[in-house]
DNA sequence: ATGAAAGCGCTAACAG
DNA sequence: CTGTTAGCGCTTTCAT
């Protein structure tokens, strides 16, 4: 009998907004707020709050009377009445870039369980890869006085962040930096898993790799680029052997990548892809003029997206922990929000990443070692 | 100067929650709310709350000094407070089974592209197939005083639901009757695209086709079983030429569904499958034992979730529009709440299917029209 | 056409 | 410990 403090109320039964209610001899419908509570358990609406935020204070025999009137008229707190008073709205916002790819989902799923669990409702925006969309989303969640916004979109707009930041409200972001007393970043190590992946290769025999990229303009795209460049310069391969195309993250970019580079005969022995779609793509398009994968040519995909399990064969792919991601970014919310203007709380989390061998990588096509 | 009922407010630039403005001689700051706007257009926060719904009673100069004084301030309605006073949320309930599945995720898209641009916003919910999490989910919702619920998961607990509809909640349902003045339900036309597609089969020759189902504990999948039950009579089949297994709607599902079938030597020319994941478990296995798809075995899937035009080769299916759904639902709900209590809304919608042909469907192995 | 005032359902002082 | 009361920011009568 601790009470619910903002939790989901009333576990057992679904609750009904009116009561059915005797009065005199007429049956009436009756509005089922705090006062119903209260007048049914004999106390004061306070005592009804009281109790049912877990405030200590409460006596056992009232409490219990009032818990008794609660469960009778299957009453529940009206959330709205609750944020208008306390200017808590228990809402986070989640922007993302698009629901559509596979990334997305598993990381709203991370953070809506998270969320719920500590009786958070989420609000999630899509931009689209559009900053006008990324504008009109953040309106929305200002107007529903979202307590914090986590933007895990692949491209960031300054800006608007700023903007943003300066309103109170506490953000979480994703590879980007905003100094401001509420802001707090997700730095994704990309060195670790893409290092990992290059010396993979590197040990397996490949001599040239090509890095299919992503949208030049997207944060974490280049991001990407640079921890690859930085991975092979150090496995000692020359610009000309780490050559770098671009393409956009979806499996169509993939396929066009990998048909221009192979029309113009500048196919390398490995290619490692900005994210798993484009690694899909390519896998398709060398499979249709009859690649195989991994004897003819090794492809390493970044995400590591459910379905990365399912190609054929199995991607070898860079592994991000959505739910990593997702956690930590509420995490880094919450702290922010529940001790408002408190500034004590890091400002910094680092995502770790890693390689996932599966079997789409192996020795180059021309490697001695096959013999 | 129409006012913005309801919309998002202040399209052009982004609010402050606080405004900095100058008392005598001092910077402050001061709360942004409704009386701050009326102060400054000189009028009482009742004219600026008519402007800002749109209500024509106020005289255009008088607006037009408030519509300055909101842009100078940056002001916006708090919606807890507009809630909590009009009774409406502007949130509707989206129930889905998990956001994981790719079914999902276009069909929240849909969704909240026509919540938003109608004002609403939406509250998602995942019961991952578990009636608790249902139940909670439900709650969730209720709590925040949803204006309606879509209950868009492929098994529906009836009781739940009936809870739910005594609450005088509008609610849609796929598939799924509720005889409540406020339930709407979408009716999967499974008939249309299945038929056509065994027609197709037929058609190509094939002379024993295997359905693989999903669990047999969702409506859902039942309702496809019994589509391809009476197509398969419709176009002669004898039940024993059409058989048909139960899997889950996994990959891995059609994957072992399709290795028990393969190890039990009852193979049939074409498989159709109840969801297009189950479909590429089913490709995925009949390659890794060599089999050629369209050459050695036809595939069929259902639902045509995006990735489907990307598998190896492209899946022909039955495609379900998420959109429409997405849309039906919303208008369904909107219908229902609007005018509330009115009883007159269409209770019903019809879902069309339809065979979308690629690739994954020829002529049987043994076919003499090959040679 | 405009304003004053009464709440919406709840929390949070402030008394006792 | 418990109750009384004053709002939270807004919409909506009811006057004017």
């Amino acid at each position: 009998m601790t009470g619910f403090p903002r939790k989901h109320f009333l576990e057992i039964s679904i609750i009904s907004y009116y009561a059915v209610v005797k009065r005199k001899t007429k049956t009436a419908l009756v509005k089922l707020d705090i006062r119903a509570v209260a007048e049914r358990a004999r106390v004061s609406i306070a005592t009804v709050s009281r109790t049912v935020n877990g405030i200590p204070s409460v006596g056992p025999d009232l409490a219990k009377r009032v818990w008794k009137a609660i469960e009778e008229l299957d009453y529940y707190p009206n959330t709205q009445a609750r944020g208008l008073v306390s200017g808590r709205s228990r809402l986070l916002g989640l922007v993302i870039s698009e629901i559509t790819n596979p990334f997305f989902p598993e990381l709203i799923q991370g953070f809506e369980e998270i969320a719920v669990e500590n009786g958070y409702e989420i609000l999630i925006g899509s931009t689209n890869y559009d900053p006008k969309r990324m504008n009109l989303v953040i309106r929305r969640m200002l107007e529903r006085k979202v307590e914090g916004v986590a933007v895990m979109t692949f491209g960031i707009e300054e800006p608007l962040l700023q903007q943003l930041a300066e309103r109170r409200i506490p953000l979480t972001l994703i590879d980007f930096d905003l100094p401001s007393p509420l802001v707090s970043t997700l730095r994704v190590d990309y060195g670790a898993g893409i290092g990992q992946a290059v010396h993979h290769l590197a040990a397996l025999g490949h001599r040239q790799i090509t890095f299919i990229s992503g949208s030049a303009t997207l944060h974490s795209a280049r991001a990407r680029v640079d921890a690859f460049k930085i991975a092979a310069k150090e496995a000692r391969f020359s610009p000309k052997d780490a050559r770098i195309v671009e393409a956009n993250h979806t499996i169509e970019g993939g396929m066009l990548a990998f048909e221009r580079l192979q029309a113009r005969g500048e196919l390398a022995t490995a290619i490692m892809c900005s994210n798993d779609m484009t690694a899909i793509g390519v896998l398709r398009s060398a499979f249709s003029i009859g690649l195989r994968v991994p004897r003819d040519l090794s492809i390493i995909g970044f995400d590591d997206i459910r379905f990365a399990q399912f190609t054929t064969p199995p991607l070898t792919t860079v592994q991000m922990s959505r739910v990593d991601l997702a956690r930590t970014a509420f995490f880094a919310l919450r702290d922010h929000g529940e001790i408002p203007l408190k500034a004590t709380t890091p400002r910094e989390y680092t995502i770790p990443t890693k390689l996932v061998v599966r079997q789409s990588t192996d020795v180059p096509r021309d490697s001695l070692k096959r013999n």
